[in-house]
Formats: C-alpha cells, structure tokens, sequence
DNA sequence: GTAGTTCTTGACCACTTTGGTCAAGAATTG
DNA sequence: CAATTCTTGACCAAAGTGGTCAAGAACTAC
C-alpha cells in the first residue's frame, strides 16, 4: 500500500508552479530541474495535469506551464486522481455484488473507514499549504554520492 | 494506492479461522473452498502467517490451521505487516535524507499524517472485530456467470 | 514401518503497473 | 522561416502481483 512516485513527483511540481506564480510560465525543463525529477517523465506528467485544467500549459518561446486554479483550490486528492491514481474507487465497496459476501462482508466498512481517512486528509491539503511551509528550491543539488534510493513511499 | 487482494485473502482466511476455533484445526483447503481463494495461493499465505506466530500450523491428518493468538489480538495492521505490505515504512519520513529537501521537505508531514491515519484504523480493527459481524460461510458458490472482476480494493 | 494426509518451499509463469526514454510533430513567438 | 516548448505515440526494463506445480518434510494411524 504505497503512494506512487508519479504523485510525488506531480505534487512537487505543482508546488514549485505556485512558488512561481509571479514570473510568468514555467518551462518544464526549468521545475524537471528544480526538483530533481527527470524531465521526460514530468513533461508527460504536466501535460496530464494540463488536460484536468489543473496546469495551464502553452508551447512555443516563452511557454511553459502555470497553475490551472488558485493553489488554494487544488487539494492532493484531485491532483491523485487527475493523475489517474483513484483514490475513491473500492470495487468491493462501489460494487456490493463483487464479493460473494455481499451486503453482509464484515471487511468492506473496514477498508470504506480507511479510504474515508485517507480522502479526508487529502482533500484538506491544498497545493497552497504545502507551498507556504516547503522553503523554495532554486536548483536540485547533484544527487548525492550514494545516490539514495528513489523516493518510494511506502503506506 | 490500492490493498493488494492478498491481504483481503489473508484476512478473510484468518476470520474464518476465527469463527471455527472450536471445531479443531482448519486444512487450507476447507478455508480455501469456504473463502473462494485459490488454493495453493493461500496455502502459501498461512505459511507466511505461521512464520509470523499469527496462525500455528501443523501437519499430517488431522492437521490444518488454528489461530496462532486470540483473535481479539490480531490486528490487520499486523496482519498487513506480516505479509510483508509494509504498513510503515516511509522512506521519506524514516529516512531524514532520502529526498533533497532533507528536514524542509512540506510533503512529508502530509505523507506520515495519511500513514497514521491508516494505521491507526487498522490497529484498532480484530479479526475477532471481523468475525463477529461477517455471517458464518459454509461453502463458497460457485462464481457467478459474469464472473465478477476480482476484488480489487483501490484506494 | 508404511501409507496416507497435510503443510512447506523453491521454481516458475503470465500479466500488469510503474518509471522512464525517444523521436516525430504541433503550436507559438519573433 | 527558425527557434522554442509542449504533446503524444511507441517503446522498454524492472518490479510487483496473483497464481501454479511438484518435490519434500512432518505427522497420524494402522
């Protein structure tokens, strides 16, 4: 039960766009480097959040992408699930017929309860929270000698 | 962000080994046709589980499973553990230096909240818990004709 | 001891997901 | 037109997941 790396990494991005309001678009090449994430992996990542209006992107010289929305109105959950990472969708739960225990598994309220926490705390975070307390970034550091491995969280 | 479906398995086996303590040790095979989980799969989880002291096993006739503790002590926090689906392990939050924000990082606290609160619901939750609101299965139907899509648990 | 039963385990396997790259192409600016 | 920047489809390797199979170990009963 972990959270991917791509949300991580759009969560970052995301971050870095609303550190960046002021000075116009930001070419993914610039946050990709910022940030630490590779840059053909965020050009598809931004370019999926550009098709939910979450970033407004624009090609061509002096392009780049800006938030699609205030920060303040873009929670984790809609970025999760812009990104395609459901964060609702408990088969068992959506569909009562799926598990032949039907309306009477004991299980389901359980993992209900559980996607019900997760949602809550998601959905109270804003891109704009996140930005205020994470210090702005001007250029990722080389990756150090040991070269930490991939940041994976693990729920 | 989904429970693999071993874990399902896992606990729906060890709920019914809950609602059978009286009757003497469970073969894996009995459990498997009553849960409808693949046999040889889940003969391979309670022997995981037996590693782990949740089940104790034993073979030869008369042999089969029974509940390694009270059902009342084994939470599926440990369950989840056992299995090896690391319920905490967050390599950014066990590890300071894992992402290049080092202490600064905004995204952390939000990542430990959401770990919490999972565990928290899911340390409070016994199989005993379980067994007592899930009706008492006696044999599994046969799968239904559309032959509902397994049980996935996204969240 | 032997036969039958039941768990144990290592080796496999198919499939999907994930993270990632590359190149061709479309849009935009100057 | 040329340079720039996003877009997208095609690919790819690695890992994880769910699952099977067979050989073997342990145990009971006769």
């Amino acid at each position: 039960m972990h959270v991917p790396i791509k949300v991580d990494y759009a969560v970052r991005a995301l971050v870095d766009l609303a550190q960046h309001v002021d000075s116009g678009p930001e070419r993914a090449a610039a946050v990709a480097q910022r940030q630490g994430i590779p840059e053909a992996y965020l050009e598809r990542l931004l370019s999926t959040l550009n098709k939910q209006g979450i970033v407004s992107s624009q090609r061509g010289p002096q392009g780049g992408h800006v938030l699609g929305q205030d920060a303040a109105d873009i929670d984790l959950r809609s970025v999760m699930e812009a990104l395609g990472d459901t964060v609702s969708t408990v088969s068992c739960i959506d569909d009562p017929g799926c598990c032949f225990h039907s309306g009477a598994c004991g299980q389901r309220d359980i993992w209900r309860d559980v996607e019900d926490a997760v949602n809550e705390i998601l959905a109270r975070t804003s891109i704009a929270d996140l930005a205020k307390r994470t210090p702005v970034v001007d250029s990722a550091p080389p990756p150090a000698s040991p070269q930490a491995a991939p940041v994976e969280l693990l729920i």
